[in-house]
RNA sequence: GCGGAAGUAGCUCAUUUGGUAGAGCACGACCUUGCCAAGGUCGGGGUAGCCGGUUCGAGCCCGGUCUUCCGCUCCA
């Protein structure tokens, strides 16, 4: 366990330290559980997301995607129940430190008076509730709650907070008149932008089920408690497909998806035993099953993703809310219907993190007769923030003006670093330290036979080739294609 | 939100009980070198997280605040 801790606080310092992921408004102090990508995490984050969108996108027929605004028309959450489930009023027993729902709290009061058959005033209690609640009046609740004698189940003390309220989606307004502005939210998930906008896809696409449509983008979530560095930010990127299919046919595609998403994941090159399934057991209201796929992180397994069969619900409430009818004519069945939806949902950050965690290696490396550490992020050659070093062996005899050479060949297909400072071992261990699969190396021989050292990042061994195979090289290496070609 | 710990240069850390801050690495220039974190010379960089208090004097003591980490709590 505190090799691990250990390890989590080596990999969160190396991503400041190398220039992946900082600390939002540093200079401020920071804001809390938002977090910046610098120039290497930028370009590994579009990569993992590349390939996420290149195996949804282009690699099956019957999926496309879309990219749907942040906001959206506040009767949106409402139909989502977003507005309603999403925001609870919190009361803090101060004697316990405990944290509970106000309204779970007064609920369960009134089952109590029940039990002992006053029917009355658990009817007038929860009558009461409810007016407070609709009306928003959290000192009411407060009130109530006082009132009603409510103790704490685990101190038994009455000593309570305030009631807040704690809603989780952020609102800002629309309109720049504060008066007649109407209230807006940050979307708290993506899959919304998907639903409805179905019958705009499948109609302009002739889309016909099963289908699927696939989106990338931030959502946003004001967090009670955030933590683990990049795992639970306020702010960040789904990446998300929700696949329309028969009613009945559900069990089925979501079977399909689990296993098809589990190998995504292992294509890259993660140890197996490092990801497993979590069945929900308790299933959120839309749901008929839902599963996770968790990686065994430094801190103990987490959600990476979610595969969920959300059956006609989100269809079905947009139709409801909006009194649009949003049903498919199946031609083969002659009948129209609600289709069903199974999601699977990636969090890209949570991916970042994992391949990170994954990556970072310290190995021992002999130096003549001494060891030494050597740190490496052994990230999947195609993802790689940097692709290619270039270095001249020296910065003279006209070694920089061919190592551009070789630069100006290679850094239309990939992004590609040149450095002539220090010495070469210097060299390749820093781009060890960023995961750069490939240095290559322009030395007096290639000014002679047009040929250069190619060294690998894993096994440190060169292998010398002439300039003219290296795009060959680098695409067989390098090109997101061979991890696909696996899938 | 509660409890515990921490915050000194880009990084890792020193600074014996209070006396106006230092090293290594990193960074810049030059010299020497040239295949796995080499050597030399010179140089840039810190109002010690921030605010306030005690004191002749605070990085050090006290209070507050912010941020991070750990444990609770919460998680459609």
């Amino acid at each position: 366990m505190n090799n691990n801790e250990d390890k989590f606080k080596k990999v969160v310092a190396h991503c400041k330290e190398y220039g992946f992921v900082f600390p939002s408004s540093e200079i401020y102090d920071g804001l809390g559980a938002v977090y910046d990508y610098g120039q290497n995490g930028v370009e590994l984050k579009n990569n993992i997301r590349s390939y996420w969108w290149k195996s949804m996108v282009y690699m099956n027929e019957n999926i496309v995607g879309i990219d749907a605004a942040i906001f959206m028309h506040p009767t949106v959450w409402k139909a989502s129940g977003h507005v309603d489930g999403f925001s609870d009023p919190m009361i803090d027993n101060k004697d316990s430190k405990k944290r509970y729902r106000a309204d779970q709290l007064i609920e369960e009061k009134a089952a109590q008076y029940e039990a002992k058959g006053k029917t009355d005033k658990a009817a007038s209690l929860l009558s009461a509730m409810n007016t407070f609640l609709n009306d928003n009046d959290l000192e009411g609740l407060k009130n109530l709650i006082v009132e009603a004698e409510i103790a704490c189940p685990v101190s038994g003390t009455r000593n309570w907070t305030d009631v807040r309220q704690f809603n989780l989606m952020y609102s800002t307004q629309m309109g720049s008149a504060a008066d007649s502005a109407e209230q807006v939210y940050l979307r708290p998930e993506t899959a919304q932008g998907i639903f409805v906008n179905f019958l705009n896809v499948q109609k302009t696409g002739r889309m016909k089920i099963p289908f699927g449509i696939a989106q990338t983008g931030k959502a946003f979530r004001n967090e009670i408690v955030a933590r683990q560095f990049i795992l639970r930010m306020r702010e960040f990127e789904q990446m998300e497909m929700q696949f329309f299919v028969r009613p009945g046919d559900e069990m089925k595609w979501y079977a399909h998806w689990k296993e098809t998403r589990m190998k995504w994941h292992l294509n890259l090159g993660t140890p197996s035993a490092d990801y497993r399934y979590h069945d929900h057991e308790k299933l959120a209201h839309y749901a008929n099953a839902a599963v996770d796929v968790e990686y065994r992180f430094p801190f103990g397994f987490r959600e990476v993703e979610g595969i969920h069969s959300r059956t006609g619900f989100d269809l079905g409430k947009h139709q409801e809310f909006s009194g649009k009818k949003l049903q498919y004519f199946d031609t083969e069945m002659n009948q129209s219907y609600t289709p069903f939806v199974i999601e699977t949902s990636i969090g890209l950050d949570r991916m970042f993190l994992l391949l990170m965690c994954n990556a970072y290696t310290e190995e021992e490396v002999r130096n003549g007769d001494a060891t030494e550490i050597r740190t490496v992020l052994k990230i999947p050659a195609p993802l790689a923030p940097v692709k290619v070093a270039i270095f001249p062996l020296t910065k003279k005899d006209g070694l920089p003006e061919k190592a551009r050479e070789v630069m100006d060949l290679l850094k239309c297909d990939y992004n590609c670093l040149y450095e002539e400072k220090d010495n070469i071992g210097k060299r390749y261990r820093r781009m060890d330290a960023i995961g750069t699969p490939f240095c290559i190396t322009i030395d007096h021989q290639t000014l002679e036979d047009h040929t250069v050292t190619v060294r690998d990042r894993d096994t440190m061994l060169q292998e010398r080739i002439s300039i003219d195979a290296l795009e060959k090289l680098m695409d067989e290496k390098l090109n997101l294609r061979h991890l696909l070609k696996n899938l």
